[in-house]
DNA sequence: GTCTATAGAGAGATAGAC
DNA sequence: GTCTATCTCTCTATAGAC
């Protein structure tokens, strides 16, 4: 996606309608203008991230095995579409005290979820484990990997930029899902068996 | 800093231009043109970021302790600036397999100092902590505490923009570390007293 | 619904006075 | 070195034919 790519203050309609095999008049036609387009474009890409990741959240279930769920969706997301790991990044980057970042609109909800997770739950060990800020530990998590992904095409000489094969997106699940387990102290107690044939 | 808060398509040098209580064309004066502006701003921020963590893992002891003192440095400066942590997200996402950002010219050799230290120690017991890329551990440290300091405007209801303040900044650090000890498996082996008194 | 053509605003860059 | 004035280009958005 160009917005990922590019922002979007640099991204020209123009390059977008000629991606879509289209004249720039007529996207103007399905969306009042280019800010209309921008967000229906995130409330697309997050939908499926957000609701997988929620749904993973409030499943029944201990919620160590449910964090780790949540977290292998969102690994998932992500790996699938770097596109979004990047949109991710420039709208919290974009976040300031005036303007509200266009992201907001669309998370408020999922937000809300995850606070009552987390109220429901404060009292269980893992949400303190080991006197660290839950929200900073999400953000480790989360951000982590999105930072991650996003810096592929930057570190590594293959280039990668579109999804990443299915082999490596399951050697990064893994590989998240090990460091989760560390920061939460629940090192292979939980999600006993290794579905994949150890990468 | 503008070009971190709005991006640098975004941001405009009449804005600049009034921040530094100047006009437009005063700008174009000192530098070229906008792009070599936006040069001379990510080489001023990023300078002291990288010269910093750069001392610490190039200095003697212990590899484990030279990360704590590099993670330290990192949290440190992207606490105080947290235009850094969004410039830093920009420049991440801006990546792309064609066009080289702006970032890389700036830490090339920075990388070649990281590749160095782990080249050296590829036989650390550290370096190979649980299986995990240390390429990822590193980008989860790093990613995942500038993530987390970008997004505080958005997150937190007091709305933190400009330089964290001093408790609050050395109860980040303190939390990265212990993150960062959790995930290397050092837990609180290293860096035996804690200075602070507790938070 | 999609196109061509065009209007109109915005912003970067330049010329030249002080 | 800093300013005012202006040139020029790019890109969004609209008008209107098909």
């Amino acid at each position: 996606m160009l917005f990922a790519e590019r922002g979007f203050a640099a991204t020209r309609l123009e390059d977008v309608a000629e991606r879509v095999g289209i004249r720039r008049a007529s996207i103007v036609y399905h969306y009042r203008d280019k800010a209309e387009l921008y967000d229906a474009v995130l409330a697309s890409v997050l939908g499926d991230l957000l609701a997988r990741v929620e749904a993973a959240l409030t499943a029944t279930g201990p919620l160590g095995e449910r964090i780790e769920a949540a977290v292998s969706a969102w690994v998932d997301c992500v790996g699938a579409r770097p596109s979004l790991a990047r949109l991710l990044l420039r709208e919290v980057a974009d976040a300031a005290p005036d303007r509200e970042p266009a992201l907001m609109r669309h998370t408020r909800g999922f937000f809300d979820v995850i606070s009552r997770v987390m109220a429901q739950r404060s009292g269980d060990p893992l949400l303190a484990a080991g006197g660290v800020d839950p929200v900073l530990l999400a953000s480790t998590i989360a951000g982590g990997s999105v930072f991650f992904v996003a810096a592929m095409p930057a570190l590594l000489p293959g280039r990668v930029l579109d999804a990443m094969d299915p082999a490596r997106l399951e050697a990064l699940r893994d590989a998240v899902l090990r460091i989760t387990r560390r920061l939460l102290g629940t090192q292979g107690s939980l999600l006993v068996a290794r579905p994949g044939r150890g990468r």
